[in-house]
DNA sequence: ACCTGAACACCGTTCAAGT
DNA sequence: ACCTGAACACCGTTCAAGT
């Protein structure tokens, strides 16, 4: 993950990294499968590092702080960000995440039949928009301007999960 | 391309290309910069296929025209859909798509001072979904969940473009 | 059990040389 | 003008050999 930080993902290499532990590139293969399993676990890394917000907040405010602590993340890990989207979400990492995110859909009023595909759209977008970030699809643009989009992108999700209940709102 | 759709974005080499072709790997540094600029000729090829919506249609209905063919597209080319993600949105291929899609917007009722952003947005989120559909992420899903999914990601960003639109709707 | 040396078949890229 | 040969410094991965 230095590695990654540091220098970018092209510097996350079999000998980069065996380098860097004072070890031969071999000796890697008894930790890991492959260099794909390698870049599966930058991202489990990745995922455990995402803040679990605090249970007595509102629920729109625990989505808006799980929200925020993924771009966090993705801020300090600019490298790996787009590995997010292009790994299976069935790690055990992207599980445990999923579930918190489903329990607090759930507590939001979101109808149960519902909840698998508003998660898979949430984080489809959210993750989208991080990977556009990240990897410079939109870097021309400043700070501030990409800071209004997330927020933008939060109220449009917040409306949408609203669209997608029973009890409140419509 | 043919290279990239029938044995993945890994067979697209310099030496796979020149090989494709009939020549040494160094002849193609007199077609292209470098690699990169190579996966950049490929992201160019991706957006000349997508087609232009008839402008007798109504604007909804030409914005989900231009989301579908979009993904038609993406089903094609899976190979080089994640890479729309990671390259500057600043090639004329990019700028000339992003031209279409502000006229569609303003001819929606989107106010001007909103357009960029609700672009910004909605390119972000189904480029994200294209590119989890591709990368496998989602893959795990049967087709017609998928089906289902891209729909109601088109409901929700209509829903959002109708929410940043004076004079209709709210 | 854990690591290494040597090797293999690849990469992207350069540079001088050929026609 | 256009292409090639030879070379360089890397890749991921294997396998037999060392301790």
């Amino acid at each position: 993950m230095e590695l990654a930080d540091g220098w970018g993902l092209d510097a996350v290499t079999m000998q980069g990294v065996a380098g860097r532990i004072g070890v031969t590139p071999m000796a890697l293969y008894r930790l890991v499968a492959s260099k794909a399993d390698l870049l599966d676990g930058l991202v489990e890394l990745f995922l455990t590092e995402l803040p679990t917000p605090a249970d007595d907040l509102p629920q729109d405010e625990q989505l808006a702080a799980m929200a925020d602590g993924l771009r966090q993340v993705a801020r300090r890990h600019p490298a790996v960000t787009p590995l997010l989207l292009q790994r299976p979400a069935t790690t055990p990492g992207s599980k445990q995440v999923r579930q918190a995110v489903y329990g607090r859909l759930a507590a939001a009023g979101v109808d149960a039949d519902k909840i698998a595909r508003v998660e898979r759209l949430m984080s489809t977008a959210i993750l989208g928009f991080l990977a556009s970030e990240a990897g410079g699809r939109l870097s021309h643009h400043p700070r501030r301007v990409l800071d209004e989009d997330f927020l933008a992108l939060q109220r449009m999700l917040g409306a949408f999960i609203a669209d997608q209940s029973t009890g409140e709102g419509r």
